[in-house]
DNA sequence: GTCTATACCCGGATAGAC
DNA sequence: GTCTATCCGGGTATAGAC
């Protein structure tokens, strides 16, 4: 039985919304208890009268990527070009966030209800329903944007043209 | 320029050696300097006589694991399914290992040299010298693998389907 | 209901004694 | 080569002031 994510109070939602600021200026690590309360004028133990700790903080930042991402999706239309560029988009515009969003497990049952899958759908949509096609096609993009930011390509590599190369393979195996 | 890895002494070696007994039995949160030293019934800032510091460590770890990565890699013989076969295999084998070595930026000034191009190469091979599909082939398989440990994909996933459509995608679309 | 001070345990790291 | 003592920073539980 998973408890899922209880409703945020205002004021939780602006301590949030702190914490999505502080972790895009400054990354995952500047994203402590300590930080966020300095930023918001209050002392580290008083964030846990509105949050139970700092998972449930990171899920809070987590589902609101999740919804972001979605909304990027379904705006770039449903071609698989289109898809895969806002994919990359939103990741190198929210580098920090993106990673907090992808590193490690996720914890599903704290997240907000149906996030995940409304990021998920155009994936699917945009391989036409085949399931297996989409779990290759993001494994892949995600792959390519992971590798991108924490510079693992040699620094010449032309990643346009990985990506593309990648791209016409998943078009060309088309049953 | 890079002050390339200095040569390791004996007992670095075995500290090293038992950081990744560390690693591989309890995973990459247990491996703090403390835990290590008590495993090797000295006190922590023992360590720091042998080696400058925790990056250091992981350092050696990781040079370590892509010798092994690029045995098995070689051991695999040129064909895509048998590389991507044994890519697999060696993080589903070392879980923690492959995450500390794929996780985040790599300190390339500090590996031991030409470790990771020797991983590298049989992907490269594999894809006929194209470098552009050698990288959307490794962005694939990362994608998949790190996913998995992860537990991203939902529950009921076939991810030997997934990983033979991704295959099966890069196979049709060689020029 | 909101915030504070205090304290505990964990982590990496350093200085200096033996 | 190893020790002890110590510092700094993290998450967080508790108790209490307002």
């Amino acid at each position: 039985m998973g408890s899922s994510a209880p409703e945020l109070s205002p004021r939780a939602r602006e301590i949030v919304a702190a914490a999505r600021e502080l972790l895009d200026e400054e990354g995952r690590e500047a994203l402590s208890m300590r930080r966020l309360a300095e930023r918001l004028g209050i002392r580290a133990p008083s964030i846990y009268k509105h949050l139970p700790g700092k998972e449930a903080l990171e899920s809070a930042v987590i589902s609101d990527g999740f919804q972001e991402q979605a909304a990027a999706f379904e705006a770039a239309g449903g071609s698989l070009e289109a898809l895969a560029r806002a994919y990359r988009a939103f990741a190198l515009e929210h580098p920090h966030l993106y990673r907090l969003m992808t590193e490690g497990p996720l914890a599903r049952e704290r997240l907000a209800p149906g996030a995940e899958e409304r990021a998920a759908a155009p994936v699917v949509a945009a391989t036409g329903g085949d399931r297996d096609a989409a779990r290759a096609l993001w494994a892949f993009a995600h792959g390519m944007t992971i590798l991108e930011l924490d510079g693992r390509f040699p620094p010449g590599a032309d990643l346009d043209a990985a990506w593309a190369r990648g791209l016409r393979a998943f078009y060309a195996a088309r049953p």
